[in-house]
DNA sequence: CGCCGTGTTGATAATAATCAAACGCAGTGG
DNA sequence: CCACTGCGTTTGATTATTATCAACACGGCG
């Protein structure tokens, strides 16, 4: 048998790369072991409190992660302090805005957060060599375009009632990746504040709904952030989307 | 000098690709020669009228297009039939999703449209040969993905003014490219029905501000589509953004 | 214990939706 | 030529939804 092995088989991988979602599903499956090995020798793995800024006008961004784990916030803010959020992120999505530095976006880590940083200027090489990354670049942009233009009919058609239990289905079925069916609980990664600027509405509105649905016995709440789904179907419903 | 000229005499270009904005801001710019010419072989020229379903349910597409004058909306729509407009596309932006056949959404022709049309397969197969096409695509998907963000705060947090202001602006600045300063005037390529789709609002409370803004003095309405903005700096102020 | 951050609940006000009517205009046909 | 119709738009009156203002509840912590 050859000495130098198949992917497969994990042999010159990176220790830290071997358990990391993002070389499955994120961008990191676009590389080859060399450039991994390479990239690995570059990155650092961070662990940021929730409410850190990541990527926003303090924190001048020279270089790009993954999430490893938690939930990242991008917001948008008006001059009189008025401010949506316009995306979330979850592992192992990629962080940051190839070929431009500014779009008027602050991504605050929302919950604790584990990212994989690795100096812009590498990727950006490693781009023009590999098309692949960029192809994989291409789809999340795409997916993140997809969940923005849903979001969009969301913030402009939907009913505050709807609002809720749209985000409130769309955390359920990204916190737990794999989930089949029956009941479902998870602790909520955004504050009502948060959660109120994600939906257009205020912290009230949200608090006065998520009572309706839990006196409907939609969903249960236990303390304030963690959240119980006993029939998924039945809060997708509400959501009407 | 050399029998085989460069790019910018124009020697071997096809007589449609010369004067096409496509070539130069568009994604055909990541083409060679003989690529354009190869394409251009399979393109074809289209002229649609106004409400004509371009991407949908009833339209399965097998083809991609650059658009070469007109505006296209995009819709998503909620089985009850509530809609909202998630985006505008103007020449040259490109149309189609690579990749994904369906994402729940509709492009239309907003006003009498030119399209340039090609083959799916045809490109899919230059963006594995051509990474710079596939760059191309990147660019115009992270230029969508900030447009729909841009609009998301525009739903979630400003007033009934603030968005038609909004529209008004984007129109403005979208509709004549080279424009400098001074007065200026457009046709309005959406209907008042579209408007309140894209802004979220009703048909009413959009009419009910253009009415506000034109005795304010912000605007000018010639026939209920024609539009005319002394000071654009004065309409973006009223947008707030 | 008092205080702060976060969330809930209640009373009232503001904003936009809904319902309803009429307008202007283009096209049609008597 | 002039009603007549149809469509997109405007305007008015009223209602519904959500925001705002205000008070209070709960849990953690100095």
């Amino acid at each position: 048998m050859d000495a130098k092995r198949k992917d497969i088989h994990n042999s010159d991988i990176p220790l830290l790369c071997r358990a990391c979602e993002a070389r499955h599903q994120g961008v990191c499956g676009a590389l080859s072991t060399d450039q991994l090995v390479s990239l690995n020798k570059q990155s650092t793995r961070k662990r940021v409190n929730s409410g850190v800024e990541l990527i926003g006008e303090t924190q001048r961004t020279d270089s790009y992660a993954n999430i490893i784990s938690g939930v990242v916030k991008l917001t948008k803010m008006m001059a009189d302090g008025r401010q949506q959020i316009v995306g979330l992120q979850f592992a192992p999505d990629f962080l940051g805005r190839p070929f431009r530095s500014d779009s008027g976006i602050t991504a605050d880590a929302a919950t604790e957060v584990n990212i994989c940083s690795f100096p812009k200027a590498m990727i950006d090489r490693m781009i023009k060599d590999t098309p692949e990354l960029e192809h994989k670049l291409l789809e999340q942009t795409l997916k993140e375009l997809d969940e923005a233009r849903d979001w969009m009919l969301t913030l402009g058609r939907k009913t505050a009632s709807e609002k809720v239990a749209s985000f409130l289905s769309l955390i359920a079925t990204h916190i737990n990746p794999e989930w089949e069916s029956g009941p479902l609980s998870f602790e909520l990664p955004l504050t009502r504040s948060d959660i109120a600027d994600f939906l257009g509405l205020t912290i009230e509105t949200v608090s006065r709904q998520m009572t309706k649905l839990r006196k409907e016995g939609v969903i249960v709440i236990r303390n304030n952030r963690m959240v119980e789904v006993p029939d998924l179907a039945r809060l997708v419903e509400r959501a009407s989307a």
